[in-house]
DNA sequence: TGTACATCAGTGAACGCGCGTTCACTGATGTAC
DNA sequence: TGTACATCAGTGAACGCGCGTTCACTGATGTAC
């Protein structure tokens, strides 16, 4: 008999694939079991409907991609412990991580549940806008530390420059998956990367 | 008797309203045809079945975008015939005409359908690419001339570039709907700008 | 060590409801003569 | 100007299918004594 624990991680990478391509509405339980290998009914076992199924989906993903953020910054910092250079140097490997995706970035779930009501009671709103807060709020602070070292070239309100960060990652993977060119969201990233020197760096 | 056209476009203008917020599958013929006023077979004799609603909404969708770029960047050029300053021009319009939306922007239907699959026939999955292509043309066309007048300070792959308008605006209406926060939309918009300028102009 | 019971991780069949789609029909407007 | 027919812009009822959900049951593993 297999581990619960296995299936439940089982039902949660099958769904969030298909609903990063199909979105949530148009991905049938039924065609989750077919692909995990379970019934129907196994599938209410683990989830008690479809909606915490998203619920659970969603906050797993805010956790995997905050440590995944975590992990990639505070490595850049021991690096360089200069705070632009370590911001440059993770935003390479950011770019680097990307460009290592083999078939492109799978999607961002944050994104998808924008446009797809359905996933939005308060709670998972919630969830989604809690995340976001919480990337604004650890780049805005190493956004101060840097323009306390370098002063900008130009004025900018840090807030957005570190929602900026966000808004290149989600607005990238939709250009590249419209254009089904996969190597869009790298540059993309590279732009932002370029446009962080110009504003710093000293000439 | 109503004109036919009339309840085409209303058809089609509550179906993207909804659409954009609830996502495809989410949206109802039933509450499509409630909001119009008319019966679900009053829908089928404007559509022959849902997935043509969703191609011709995309394409109107992208006609009224490909047109309000158009108007926007050449006015910008006919107060400033300097290429760099017409794109910056140009930017700070698309910075005020964004800001002036009540509600903030109600979102991109090209996005939208890049994280639903179902609208994703061939035939659709085309429409959105070509639209992407056309405007990364438009940008690229623009910043070919902008960088034979001002060489760029930093070594930047202009196409990728172009794209980073439309990953910009994307990205910024997610960002700005998972917050709640309208505003940042043009404040990402405002940050492109900057990047520009401090990319192109001399000191 | 064997037996009794509990829990775990599901199965299988059924249900009902909403949704997209069809089709025969209709009443108002347009058009030909 | 009146009549006959065609077209336009729908209506109303019905259908069937897929989907989410429920519920009684089950066979394998764990646990107490």
């Amino acid at each position: 008999m297999a581990r619960a624990q296995d299936t439940r991680k089982e039902i949660l990478d099958v769904a969030e694939r298909a609903i990063l391509q199909k979105g949530f509405e148009a991905t049938s339980i039924e065609e989750i079991v077919a692909a995990v290998g379970i019934t129907k009914s196994g599938f209410f076992y683990h989830f008690p409907d479809k909606n915490t199924l998203a619920h659970d989906l969603l906050k797993r993903y805010i956790e995997t991609e905050t440590k995944l953020f975590d992990d990639l910054f505070d490595r850049a910092r021991e690096l360089n412990d200069d705070p632009l250079h370590a911001m440059l140097i993770g935003l390479k490997l950011l770019a680097e991580l990307l460009d290592d995706l083999p078939n492109g970035h799978p999607g961002c779930l944050v994104a998808s549940a924008c446009y797809q009501d359905r996933l939005f009671d308060d709670n998972v709103r919630n969830l989604n806008k809690q995340a976001m807060l919480s990337w604004r709020k650890r780049f805005h602070t190493m956004f101060l530390e840097i323009a306390e070292a370098y002063p900008p070239k130009e004025k900018v309100d840090l807030v957005s420059l570190s929602d900026m960060i966000s808004t290149i990652v989600d607005g990238g993977i939709i250009v590249a998956r419209a254009l089904n060119e996969p190597d869009v969201l790298v540059k993309q990233v590279l732009q932002l990367r370029t446009y962080i020197k110009l504003l710093f760096k000293p000439d």
